[in-house]
DNA sequence: TGACATTTGAAACGCACGTTTTAATACTGA
DNA sequence: TCAGTATTAAAACGTGCGTTTCAAATGTCA
């Protein structure tokens, strides 16, 4: 099974790689069970039983192709990016909504394709969902609940957490899940650098404006 | 090529009927592509063939679906729903926020059914997504950039608007998008009646807090 | 170099899909 | 009732998929 030569990724052009690499593309553009197995090899460059022969199949392929993108793109983008010592909450925020778009927008590598990928995995999920759940967005959910309880300066329940966390997040997704819809509504919209510094300013003071409004406002699970 | 009888949707309990009613579940729940002609037709209780006799395919089946779930949704919750006559903005706002959280989540029929549509659209977009922008989606976007602009209360640009109808509509759309992570993620949340007035009161209050704040606060295509 | 494992290549297998075909059945109107 | 049409039914067609097979090529170490 395993070859003379260890597993860790090294090998600089090999097959393997190539077809890594071919494969975020692919499936990013096109979901897993649209993408084909011929389609990758062909842009991979490598024959038709090499996905086989080095991942052992389509799905296993899909896994390896996650964790490398998803690794790549907190790597390059930790949620703590550019942040000073002894930050504010606000910064705290600036820096988690930042990082956010960063990673979604322009991670190098396969970390752009990260988000497509997340997005492919809402729609229809496979088993890769359940892990990224618990490797990663519990501990992203349970640090944003940290800066969000920071600002408003109060404890929060669950139902004011939930609610203010996914007021923020949404901003951020929205643009990589209706990216199909504000491409055609907006034409002239890009997400270069320019715009996402913008889009992050935007949507971290469009947050605290209303974190700070409900700071002596108690959420029940029935408004008045 | 036409029967006798007109083409109406009058005919109760007919095949057609419940082959449109059969295919908005699956694809709603399958997507277009991986939904299959077999899997709709056993749901209907009809013979394979009936999908390209009644409809001509599956791709003109997927119209028919699209256009069912999209009259029907707006039919039972208009964008101005329960709004008094003279509403103020804030007032407005809330309808509309709410109408397209009841529209996605309780359209009861194919109503249902549009939300997961529409995020499948996102995904993969076919020749629908085109027509329900211009149908749809850009005079919604219309409406709720002079809904804003009447909060803040003041001439918007294009790139303001932009950023706050996005912030505010991105809230609703989230529940939507992200349902399996919130599923896992927060498996005490349910979307029942009491949960989404809940939901569209925070969304209206929350986005509120956020546009007054952007009252006195011009943006520009680079933040400072 | 030469034996041997690793990797590639081309062809084929088995399966599920959308669609078409062809015949049988149900319906309609004189 | 009985033509004639509309609808349903069953089977097959052609295609593309993931995967497998197995021989050829490539690399590795004595």
């Amino acid at each position: 099974m395993a070859a003379g030569m260890p597993d860790t990724a090294e090998s600089p052009d090999k097959t393997r790689q190539r077809i890594l690499t071919a494969a975020a593309e692919v499936f990013a553009e096109t979901g897993f069970r649209n993408a084909t197995i011929r389609q990758i090899v062909e842009k991979a460059g490598a024959n038709i039983a090499a996905v086989n022969y080095h991942f052992g199949g389509k799905n296993q392929l899909y896994t390896a192709v996650f964790e490398q993108a998803m690794s790549a793109g907190f790597a390059e983008y930790p949620v703590n990016l550019d942040l000073p010592p002894d930050p504010t909450p606000e910064q705290r925020l600036l820096a988690f909504v930042r990082s956010f778009f960063l990673r979604a927008f322009v991670g190098q590598g396969c970390g752009t394709h990260l988000g497509r990928l997340i997005l492919r995995e809402m729609v229809e999920p496979t088993a890769e969902l359940n892990r990224r759940i618990t490797d990663t967005m519990r501990p992203m959910a349970e640090h944003l609940r940290q800066i969000v309880q920071q600002i408003v300066s109060r404890p929060l329940s669950d139902d004011e957490a939930f609610l203010f966390s996914t007021s923020i997040i949404s901003q951020v997704v929205f643009h990589k899940h209706c990216r199909e819809v504000i491409a055609r509504m907006f034409p002239s919209r890009t997400y270069g650098r320019d715009e996402l510094e913008q889009l992050a300013r935007h949507v971290t003071d469009f947050s605290i404006a209303g974190l700070h409004a409900m700071r002596s406002k108690a959420i029940g699970k029935r408004a008045p």
